[in-house]
DNA sequence: AATAAAAGTCAAATGAACTTTACATTTAAT
DNA sequence: ATTAAATGTAAAGTTCATTTGACTTTTATT
């Protein structure tokens, strides 16, 4: 899952610490959803689309998995 | 979160097995999911919305929520 | 009424999301 | 070169998403 986040900080001149309280996690939560170390919640996602007033579809962008069997 | 994937099934005259499956998850899954016992990761938002070809806020709606502090 | 399929539920287990604390590294300013 | 802020990272713990297996209840069909 890749996401934009460090992007959308940056058009906003905020530091992880500044996101992580607007969404009320941790910093290092966002640290490591930024660094691709886990997915966020799915409320957490909502949350953050809320935020800066966009889809998740165009904050989070999954992706498309190579199904074995 | 509420979601309309009981909805969405019916209208295609789908199990919550045959859901499950095309998920690839099970169908307890789905069941848990459809009784708000609890919300699915961000990667079966996805999963779903791809399957359903609908927006994951079309699927899926976040209750606002109400912040005390 | 009997049967079968679908849906609901429970318990125990696993893995992933998220927290806190703590420390190291990078970036940017003076 | 120092300093401070921002970022990166790691370990240990908690909570929640998901699984498997099993059982009960509901809904349809005959």
């Amino acid at each position: 899952m890749k996401n934009r986040l460090k992007v959308l900080r940056a058009e906003r001149d905020w530091t992880q610490a500044q996101l992580a309280s607007a969404l009320n996690v941790s910093r290092q939560t966002i640290n490591a959803i930024e660094k691709g170390k886990f997915d966020p919640s799915l409320p957490l996602a909502f949350k953050a689309a809320r935020l800066f007033d966009l889809a998740i579809e165009e904050i989070f962008q999954d992706q498309v998995e190579t199904v074995e069997n």
